[in-house]
RNA sequence: GGCCCCAUCGUCUAGUGGCCUAGGACGCCGGCCUCUCACGCCGGAAACACGGGUUCGAGUCCCGUUGGGGUCACCA
C-alpha cells in the first residue's frame, strides 16, 4: 500500500487569488482527490507587513466559489512562531545554522563588491565560523554546504542539479526572530506531513535550499513537481495590468466555476484530445504525467467558449443557483422552481455567461414587455391585425397548451392569411418579448406559459389597433 | 550577468523513433441548417525556432545556436 498523498496550497494573503494561484490550488486538490489523499490549506502570513485579513477572506471566497475544499486547515503561519523558534534553535545547536550580526548595509556592500568582481552577489559568510551567541537584532543564517550538488528530483521535469556553491548562507530567521519563507515552508511541510508539493516553477530555485533544510533536519524530502507558469495574453507574467486576473472577477462576470476549473486545468495539462471535463472526470483522469513543461498563455476567448459549453451541458436546476444573483441585480426577484428551469432551458444554447443569460431571461419576468421601437414599427403593423387576432383567439381557446397544438394554430393562421412562417413568428416574438431576438418561438411560448402568452398577445393586438387609427 | 527552466498552427494542446501527408480545441474565413438569435453540421487557411549529430528512419534522442521565461531580499 502506497503512502497517502498529502498535498497543500499555501497562498500568501497579500492580495486576491489570481488565475495562476488558483491553478496551483486546483492541481494540488485534484492530485489529492485523484489519489484519495488529503489536501491542506495553509496561509503564509509570516510577512505581517503585507498580509491582510481582507486577502485571507478573498482567498477563502475564491476557493469556495471554485469548489476547492480542503481536508485540513486553514493553518496560519503567524500562529506557529513557537514551532519555528524550536526548529531554528535546533538548527543552531546542531551546527547547521548560526547567528549573523552583519547589517543589511554590510551585506549590500558584500554583494556589490562581488558584483564588481564579476561574481555572484551573495553573502560572504563573515559570521559563519564566528560561533556568535544570540544578540539583539542578529539574524540566523543557514550553513549551506560549501561543496557538492543538491539535486531536485522533479516529478514533472526530471532531475535538476544545483551546485551548492551557487547558494549562499541564506537567512532563515529575521532579526526579530520571525522565520523567513524557506524555513517556515519546510517546517510546516514537515510537521503537516506534506509529502507532495506541486507549485509554480518560479519556486525551482528555492527548492535546493529547502532540500538542504530537510536534510539538516533529518527529515524525508517530499516529492516535488514544478508546473509551468501562466502568462498573460501578451506573454508576460500575469499581473494586475492584465485586467481581471482575480478568480472572483470571473464569478462576477458570469462564469461557471466548473468552466473556470476546466479551463485552468487544461492550461498545462491534457488528456489526449479531450477539451471538456466535468469535475468528476477531472478527478478521475488527472495525473502529473501529462502536465506540460512550457508556460501557458491565458486565452480569454477559449475560457468564454468553454463557459458557454458548460452552461449548455449543465442541467437547468444546477444553473439556477448561479443565475439567481444576476437576476437579482436586474431587480428580478424569483425563486428557483419549474418556471425558472423552463426559462433557463430555452436560454442555455444562447448564453455564453450568466450575465447574458440574465439579460435574455428578463422578458420572462416582467409584467409587460417593453417594445423595442424599431421592432414594433416593423412587425406590429396594421396589416398584422387580422392574423394576430386570429392567433390570440385560437391560443385562448386551446385545450392543451403544447407545442403540437401551437404549431397547428400557426399553420392555420399562415394558411388563412397567406403569410409565411417568419411573417407570423416575428410579430408574435415582438409581442411576447418586445424584441426581435429570442429563443425559438414555440419553446419560448411554452416556457412563458399560456396566461402570459395570451395577455401579451392581447396587449399587442390593442397596440396595433391603437397605431392603426 | 551567474544559475535554472522552456521551445509543435495566433493561442491551448495531441504526439514518448516508423501509425505524421503532424491530429483536436479556441479564434478566423466560407458554406449548410433555420421562425429571429444562438446551438449544431460541413469545409478552409494556419505549426514541428535554427544548425549539427545518433539512427535504416527524428516533431520525437544528443549537442550547439537563437529566442522566451524564472531566480538571485531581514518578500512569499
Amino acid at each position: 500500500m502506497a503512502q497517502t498523498i498529502i498535498t497543500r496550497f499555501p497562498p500568501s494573503p497579500t492580495g486576491y487569488l489570481h488565475l495562476g494561484g488558483a491553478r496551483t490550488a486546483i492541481f494540488n486538490w485534484l492530485y489529492a482527490r485523484h489519489n484519495h489523499g488529503r489536501f491542506v490549506l495553509r496561509i503564509e502570513d509570516t510577512d505581517v507587513q503585507r498580509s491582510t485579513d481582507e486577502s485571507v477572506n478573498a482567498i477563502f471566497e475564491a476557493m469556495e466559489w471554485l469548489g476547492i475544499d480542503w481536508d485540513e486547515g486553514p493553518y496560519f503561519q503567524s500562529e506557529r512562531f513557537d514551532i519555528y523558534k524550536k526548529y531554528i534553535d535546533r538548527l543552531i545547536s546542531s551546527g547547521n545554522a548560526y547567528y549573523c550580526t552583519c547589517t543589511p548595509e554590510e551585506v549590500d556592500a558584500m554583494r556589490n563588491a562581488a558584483k564588481e568582481r564579476g561574481d555572484n552577489p551573495r553573502y560572504d559568510g563573515s559570521c559563519r565560523e564566528k560561533n556568535l551567541p544570540w544578540q539583539e537584532g542578529a539574524v540566523v543564517r543557514f550553513k549551506t554546504p560549501l561543496t557538492g550538488n543538491t539535486v531536485v528530483e522533479d516529478m514533472i521535469r526530471g532531475d535538476i542539479a544545483f551546485s551548492n556553491t551557487e547558494l549562499d548562507d541564506f537567512i532563515i530567521a529575521r532579526g526579530d526572530g520571525s522565520p523567513m519563507y524557506n524555513l517556515a515552508v519546510v517546517i510546516d511541510d514537515i510537521t503537516m506531513n506534506i509529502n507532495t508539493i506541486i507549485r509554480g516553477d518560479d519556486h525551482i530555485s528555492n527548492t535546493p535550499k529547502q532540500i538542504l533544510l530537510y536534510q539538516a533536519l533529518g527529515a524525508k524530502v517530499p516529492d516535488f513537481g514544478h508546473v509551468p507558469m501562466v502568462l498573460g495574453p501578451d506573454k508576460s507574467r500575469l499581473s494586475k495590468r492584465h485586467g481581471a486576473m482575480s478568480v472572483t472577477a470571473y464569478r462576477d462576470m458570469g462564469y461557471h466555476p466548473d468552466a473556470m476549473v476546466n479551463f485552468l486545468v487544461r492550461l498545462g495539462w491534457s488528456h489526449g484530445d479531450q477539451e471538456f471535463f466535468t469535475r468528476k472526470e477531472l478527478i478521475d483522469k488527472f495525473d502529473l504525467d501529462h502536465i506540460g513543461r512550457s508556460a501557458g498563455v491565458f486565452n480569454p476567448e477559449k475560457l468564454l467558449a468553454l463557459n458557454a459549453e458548460h452552461i449548455r451541458n449543465a442541467p437547468a436546476d444546477s444553473l439556477a443557483a448561479h443565475l439567481l444573483p444576476f437576476l437579482q441585480e436586474k431587480g428580478i426577484a424569483v425563486e428557483a422552481g419549474a418556471y425558472l428551469y423552463g426559462v433557463i432551458e430555452t436560454l442555455k444554447p444562447r448564453s455564453k455567461t450568466f450575465v447574458e443569460m440574465a439579460d435574455g431571461a428578463a422578458f420572462y419576468f416582467v409584467e409587460k414587455p417593453e417594445y423595442d421601437e424599431k421592432a414594433a414599427a416593423k412587425f406590429l403593423k396594421p396589416a398584422l391585425l387580422g392574423p394576430m387576432k386570429q392567433l390570440t383567439d385560437a391560443v385562448s381557446g386551446m385545450a392543451e397548451f403544447n407545442e403540437k397544438n401551437l404549431e397547428d394554430i400557426f399553420k392555420q393562421v399562415m394558411e388563412d392569411s397567406g403569410l409565411g412562417f417568419g411573417k407570423v413568428a416575428q410579430p408574435v416574438r415582438v409581442a411576447l418579448t418586445g424584441k426581435t431576438v429570442s429563443p425559438g418561438i414555440f419553446e419560448m411560448m411554452l416556457a412563458l406559459g399560456k396566461e402570459k402568452v395570451i395577455s401579451r398577445l392581447c396587449d399587442a393586438v390593442a397596440y396595433i389597433e391603437r397605431v392603426s387609427e
